[in-house]
DNA sequence: ACTTTCCAGTACTGGACGGTATCGTAGTGT
DNA sequence: ACACTACGATACCGTCCAGTACTGGAAAGT
């Protein structure tokens, strides 16, 4: 049913060559890629640069992607990697868990330094607009389930919104991170999720709100 | 006492200027260069394609500005303006005009657009990163102040974390338009506001929590 | 009217960059 | 052992772009 968007139009099938030399050139120059992005931003990579970090031959960087803006886009696949963490304990503690993995992951390298260069791309380009809402989504999906499951057995009220929920638990850490850069630690997104929870235990935060 | 920053490094001094062909050429090209920024993203404006835009001639340019990127912070200088509201009524009106303006800034064009890209640059280039500063905390400063008088006037529990409070409010609103690009309303601002002053009221964001 | 200042237009330089062509070589699978 | 494939190196092309030099003309201030 999900059916990940498309069988991905930008690797050009070339996955399964095994020749060692190919992987390890791939390797080289996706790591450099990502390494320059982080360093000198996105939109100041060029192949040359590429070039001479990666050690791979131009030639060869063009016999793996067609096109400057394809290395990039199979940059960004590398860094979109769902490192799933798979919290436990009672619903509080997942939601500290997910809501600090969120935190963490957004603010610090390289995420840190590259979200705000995919937000921009993503604002005018289509393919990129679609990576980032899966990096956005993938973060959020797995707060809003449990949420959900909390109300479902009865942790939370009924009539609790989780939406809003989860926006009074990522809205506060993203807008801490990304709009103020100031330091998020695991105290913060203690206290945030104990007051959230609690303002929610006393059924503050409903779906219907008048 | 206020001093805003330092008395302005970026301009020229030319200001005084009042031949009437300067100031025309000076609004022309930082228009056109707005424009272009909001268009096509910051980093891909040509000097040339301002100048095709303005139809001032790249001569002229330069006798404004030394250098494209002093040309780039001068557009950008036009776009901070605090074109501040001054809300009034109750302690919540007062909130959710404040919130209602901050949305509507950041999720509305030129800033939804440019604001990205001021994060991107903000994260490499001090200068940037200045007067990205200057951006966020002049729409977060009258909130807290809301939030303090609030405090100080009774309206709120004397141990209310006014920083927490001010993070509640307005870090959904930055998840939803710049994470997830969801449309803000005024009606999910209004509930928004309510629930955190709810919670605020019954003495749930507390200073110290524990 | 006259001088000064600003302007548009054009042409130019020098460098960076995306992408291609060629060739000799070294590692790889069989 | 052998054919094959991917590789590195180098040189190259066309384009775009930041920034400069020089012109003749128009508008501003006096």
């Amino acid at each position: 049913m999900p059916a990940a968007l498309a069988p991905e139009p930008t690797a050009p099938a070339q996955i399964l060559s095994r020749d060692p030399r190919t992987v390890r050139s791939r390797a080289a120059v996706l790591q450099a890629t990502v390494e320059l992005m982080v360093e000198r931003g996105v939109h100041t990579v060029s192949v040359d640069a590429i070039v001479e970090r990666s050690g791979v031959a131009k030639t060869t960087v063009y016999r793996h992607w067609p096109t400057r803006e394809a290395l990039v886009m199979a940059a960004w696949q590398t860094l979109v990697s769902t490192d799933d963490v798979d919290p436990s304990g009672t619903m509080h503690e997942q939601l500290r868990t997910l809501a600090l993995a969120f935190a963490t992951r957004i603010g610090t390298p390289p995420m840190s330094l590259l979200l705000p260069d995919l937000m921009a791309s993503s604002a005018r380009d289509p393919k990129m607009h679609a990576m980032y809402d899966e990096v956005v989504r993938s973060r959020r999906r797995p707060v809003m389930e449990t949420v959900q499951a909390g109300i479902a057995a009865g942790l939370l009220p009924p009539s609790t919104d989780a939406e809003l929920v989860c926006q009074l638990i990522l809205g506060p850490i993203a807008y801490e991170q990304l709009l103020r850069h100031a330091e998020v630690d695991t105290a913060f997104v203690e206290r945030l999720v104990t007051v959230v929870l609690e303002a929610a235990n006393q059924n503050m935060v409903r779906t219907t709100c008048d």
